[in-house]
DNA sequence: ATGAAAGCGCTAACAG
DNA sequence: CTGTTAGCGCTTTCAT
């Protein structure tokens, strides 16, 4: 190749990294020699000594739609850039996470963004101790790492707040069960039963404050549906947790005959593309999943720019999307 | 490292790969070590001497959800093994694909696994020339890459019958609409149409085909059912080529105030996972995305092992999924 | 401004 | 069975 050019590898090492001190000419003949041979760089040579341009982004989970408008956000930073995403999936557990982000390490990528991991915070510290790392959807204060949270505390006010203008007064809730006690005040989930909490006693409902718990899935919709209509006095309205919850909690309530808002009202949270979906049309709160990963991305090119930089903690504030599966209580 | 341990690079390494040549003495302290140091060997060194155990999957779009099956195949068969999956999504066009493909190439992976993709023939058979490459979704008889396919020929045609059997016979067909010669007929699109026809004139209806030419998206399927209902005859039936058409025709006809399946019979094509959500209950034909992964991450693992291999193509067999979008006509 | 040379962390061929 | 040695294709001093 640098034979070809009839120069040396090293010209053409720094001509292709723009580096200083190369002349024109030099340039000219590099260009076309690479052109000619359609030349590529190997990324394994180069990350022996420099960078990969490759950032990692670990997702839990393809089929949540969530994850692909902040998938989109991260694409659009990084479009035009030298850099290239590779992305993991199906991370659902301590112990396949640390198997990826391993994986990751050892593919010296030049930097990770970790969308709603559920590894312990000590993990994730020593990821982002050995490679510039943002954490997307951990409410946690680390010096190491950025993140960037939408205010999840506030969104579940936001739904409460809606449901209790329209005259409701039994708002029940359906959150994730968390157990573990370390990771538990840094989990969207756990700060939106907290904002669910706080604004039932704010509205003069704590008398009504009703929670089950279940999952952030559609069964555990399904599920959280049937416990709370099984009560004695059955909420007027349900505030799922997840858009993917309130699925679930529409199809049990078909199932039971019941209409929707006309017997009862559902609120879900994120916003994903289906929830516009005229057939679904979901009340529910937008997290600007778009602009959280355009955000994660900015935020870890700056820390990979300057690895010491200190952390800092983004809130985005999520908004209200009010669409037609709420309605005045009967 | 190897220092650590008391014995030579050359044996660390060998131990790590199982090689010949490595007493239980020799293991035991390396394993020790390696335990003790937490060392993980670099993939970029490796990528330059042998495998980086890295294979790649490119993904059209992370939203439909008949992808998320077939990444869960490939998943799953590739789980417990020494491989990891890095995948990438958002290639819609020939020029993206370029691109990912390239990338993939560069970052010296041991075999790609494309899925769906729309690049030229000529592109493909460039890219199976340099790595190991399994293609899902595209009817092309290589002899450098294997295929892994739905018979969607036959899979259209199962839908016209279930159609035709309940007494429809004005049965519209909405396709993705496809220029490219070249590609046309490896499309499964094509196919589709293909097939619909096809089955039309077995079933004796070929006065009846009715094809609308849009896109395989959500505003395809809404439009192209605006399209059919605007026909002088409107159809008794639509058969979407694709679920996320589907859910556009649904939409449309909710909005047109009319009822499913009572005025009008809907399929779509692929049963993704929302097709079995019940307030949706899409009747639709079922293409194993699972199967489609194992058998293609099967086919990509004895290609790696002899690059050199006769190309196979795989057909799989869909099954029609009857649900509660379609009925009798009127 | 340019190129020679060392070395990144591994693997493979070979000698002991 | 074990260790020495020579690269893989780049980047990076450091002479020239």
């Amino acid at each position: 190749m640098a034979r070809h050019a009839g120069v040396s590898t090293t010209a053409v090492s720094k001509v292709l990294r723009n580096a200083y001190g190369t002349s024109p000419q030099m340039h000219r003949l590099v260009r076309a020699a690479v052109d000619q041979l359609g030349y590529r760089p190997s990324a394994a040579a180069r990350a022996l000594r420099g960078r990969t341009w490759t950032v990692g982004v670990m997702l839990p989970d393809v089929r949540n739609p969530f994850f692909a408008d902040i998938l989109d956000g991260v694409a659009e930073h990084l479009d035009g850039s030298e850099y290239q995403v590779l992305m993991t999936s199906g991370c659902n557990d301590a112990a396949s996470e640390a198997r990826v982000t391993e994986a990751m390490i050892d593919r010296s990528m030049d930097g990770l963004i970790l969308i709603a991991p559920v590894s312990l915070p000590a993990h994730l510290e020593r990821v982002a101790r050995t490679v510039p790392t943002v954490v997307i959807g951990r409410h946690s204060r680390s010096a190491r790492y950025d993140t960037v949270n939408d205010d999840d505390f506030t969104g579940a006010g936001l739904m409460v707040a809606h449901l209790a203008g329209l005259g409701h007064r039994r708002i029940a809730h359906i959150e994730h069960h968390e157990t573990d006690r370390v990771r538990l005040a840094e989990m969207p989930n756990a700060l939106r039963a907290d904002g669910y909490r706080h604004a039932m006693l704010e509205h003069g409902l704590a008398a009504h404050i009703d929670i089950a718990s279940t999952s952030y899935t559609r069964d555990g919709g399904h599920h959280g549906a049937r416990i709370l209509l099984d009560r004695e006095h059955p909420p007027t309205a349900i505030f799922a947790g997840a858009d993917v919850v309130a699925l679930g909690v529409l199809d049990a309530l078909a199932e039971a005959g019941l209409s929707v808002p006309g017997d009862i009202s559902v609120t879900g949270y994120d916003n994903i593309a289906l929830a516009g979906y005229r057939p679904i049309s979901l009340t529910t709160v937008d997290q600007a999943g778009h602009r959280i990963g355009t955000t994660a991305t900015q935020l870890l090119l700056d820390r990979i720019a300057e690895p010491g930089r200190p952390a800092v903690q983004v809130k985005l504030t999520p908004t209200p999307a009010v669409r037609a599966t709420t309605g005045p209580p009967r």
